[in-house]
DNA sequence: CGTTGGATCTTCT
DNA sequence: GAAGATCCAACGC
């Protein structure tokens, strides 16, 4: 098993690591069943300079205080009171960057995933949405700051993180487009921090 | 096939 | 008290 270090969260570029992000996996263990998927969707959200971000003018609240954690801490809320939303926290502790999973391609525990979807029976083959990525991998809201990077084995195993299993995503197999639902955001609404596998 | 609105509840104003 | 980094079913065309 290879997870991902810490280092590669520390990085500066939080958009460059949403695109590093695509075809890395996200697993998780939970009742000792596990479950993952290829990462085939991600958006970045740059901290206190972006105002699509929770983090934007340095805002600091009970629910994202979790963004100014060290880079490889889950950030995960509540959204619309209905869908837990799965951040992975870049860059050093203190700069609240965060970049959303918005769809994977389930590969372990599929079944599993598929029942926890409530369409139980045709394996998806892509699974888009970052309120169904969640539901699927069984993540709740109540997991955030849970750390990715740790490397233990057995129980203490982390229920959540992500591994690198030697998929590289070339660029031209990359699309790069706005953010989902971020209109709020005016002229940041059309950066292109949102990033697809084709 | 595009559009609309309800679900549901935490968080912040 | 309003809005939100969503989803899905129900509608109208």
């Amino acid at each position: 098993m290879n997870i991902l270090p810490r280092e590669f969260y520390l990085r500066t570029d939080v958009v460059l690591i949403a695109r590093d992000l695509l075809g890395k996996f996200l697993v998780t263990t939970f009742k000792g069943k596990l479950t993952s998927g290829l990462i085939t969707e991600t958006e970045a959200y740059a901290g206190v300079t972006d105002r699509a971000s929770h983090s934007f003018g340095g805002r600091r609240t009970a629910r994202n205080d979790i963004m100014y954690r060290t880079g490889g801490t889950a950030y995960i809320y509540l959204c619309y009171g209905v869908h837990s939303l799965f951040n992975v926290v870049t860059n050093q502790a203190g700069i609240p960057h965060a970049v959303l999973i918005r769809g994977i391609r389930p590969v372990d525990g599929i079944q599993l995933m598929m029942e926890r979807s409530g369409t139980p029976g045709l394996p998806a083959e892509r699974l888009d949405g970052p309120g169904r990525v969640t539901k699927a991998l069984g993540i709740h809201y109540s997991r955030t700051g849970t750390d990715l990077t740790r490397m233990s084995s057995g129980r203490d195993r982390p229920a959540i993180w992500l591994e690198d299993r030697g998929i590289h995503i070339p660029l031209n197999d990359i699309l790069i487009s706005e953010r989902i639902g971020v209109q709020y955001a005016g002229r940041d609404a059309m950066l292109p921090y949102r990033f697809r596998i084709k």
